[in-house]
DNA sequence: TCGGTGACGCGTT
DNA sequence: GAACGCGCCACCG
């Protein structure tokens, strides 16, 4: 199993009306500090069985990236999962980051 | 092999 | 809080 593989397993763990970070997800990985290589391994995903769209960055914002379209796709599917965002477009991590550990099963 | 780039994050100033 | 600097590493020319 290669880095790649590894994030998106552990991505495809995050439940619906959850999110997480990029750190989160390296840490997890057991890679911690691979932040942007959770974000290059996002940029190089095809597949559709992956909700990347649950991953923000610290801060809780969705992150920029070349094409703004994607960006939006990202907003909306958010919202419609039930997700909310403050008045600076920011996803209150208190509320909505996953934590594993509280999130029973396993 | 080398250097630039990139869905990032954290400590320092 | 904003601006920097640096660590990290896969990919590409």
């Amino acid at each position: 199993m290669n880095t790649f593989q590894r994030f998106y397993s552990i991505i495809r763990r995050i439940p619906k009306g959850r999110v997480a970070t990029y750190g989160q997800i390296a840490q997890l990985a057991g890679l911690p500090r691979h932040a942007r290589q959770v974000g290059y391994a996002l940029a190089a995903l095809e597949e559709d069985d992956v909700p990347w769209q649950r991953v923000v960055n610290s801060k809780g914002e969705i992150s920029e990236r070349a094409v703004p379209e994607f960006g939006e796709r990202q907003w909306s599917r958010l919202k419609k999962e039930g997700i909310s965002f403050d008045k600076n477009g920011r996803i209150p991590l208190l509320k909505f980051q996953w934590l594993p550990k509280a999130s029973k099963t396993r």
